[in-house]
DNA sequence: AATATATAGTTGTATCTTCAACTATATATT
DNA sequence: AATATATAGTTGAAGATACAACTATATATT
């Protein structure tokens, strides 16, 4: 495929689905009942433990729809309970089952490997150019933005 | 939303889904009947009227299951043909119809203006940077390259 | 020519995504 | 206190995606 002259938004999702393909050869490799996008899910929940689902779309750049369906999905394999906050009957808390936590410990160094794999025969620079990039163009679209 | 710490992939997905909800914004103001994916099937056809569903599938990135049904999508609202090849039946070749080029026509405009908005606020030098770190990591990823 | 292998495209199934409309609770304004 | 507005989360419907298994045609190998 020639990608010199292929539109940037092309590229963008060439390489959102060829790293979602990687991870998940990788991941299959474990065994794991988990699709990449029920890991993006699960990774905000466990850097910080008891969040509410709002938090948890920030952290996992997904919409607020899919987070309310993939958190029932994980909820439904016993990953993760909801349990609604005390004192604003708004927010569901998520907090990561013990199975969960098991699950999340075996994908982390999955994912560790995966991130060195994409980033090989990278320039350091230049990816850290690429990310501030993205930043800028994720800043510059945001709704809030205009 | 902080960005700073986000993993890289999660960015991807992040630019990803932006940068079509933006182009959605303002193809809606046109009143198209037209999804972003079906923009992104119709422009590789475009560009080249007649080629087959593989040479699709290269031009627009998207799985050859998608794009199939995508093209049924087209076909549907009278927007392309699928056309046996008169010397290799496997191969469908895609016509546009004058409602398909039609369609084209207004939405070209747009994704520049798109293009333009997104690129807004970037430096030129860090955003060809950017574009060829995403080359590099999709070639890569790329199943042919393990 | 017969068989094996490769390529183009389709279909089934499960999952994910988006938008818009909705419920419920909390906060701000009068 | 009553009303308006904002925020968190859910649901319905239409569309997109991935994988695996499948059909059909073409090319390579014996």
């Amino acid at each position: 495929m020639e990608l010199k002259n292929t539109p940037f938004p092309v590229l963008l999702g060439l390489a959102h689905r060829l790293a979602e393909r990687k991870f998940m050869q990788i991941i299959d490799q474990l065994k794991l009942d988990l699709t990449f996008d029920q890991f993006m899910v699960l990774m905000p929940i466990w850097k910080k433990e008891g969040i509410n689902q709002q938090q948890v779309v920030e952290g996992c750049g997904k919409d607020k729809t899919s987070v309310t369906r993939i958190i029932t999905t994980l909820e439904n394999k016993n990953l993760l309970v909801r349990i609604k906050d005390s004192t604003d009957g708004r927010l569901n808390n998520i907090h990561l089952t013990k199975k969960g936590k098991k699950i999340i410990d075996k994908v982390n160094p999955v994912m560790q490997e995966t991130r060195k794999y994409i980033k090989k025969n990278i320039n350091e620079d230049d990816f850290n150019i690429a990310r501030s990039v993205m930043i800028q163009l994720i800043e510059g679209l945001d709704s809030k933005n205009g």
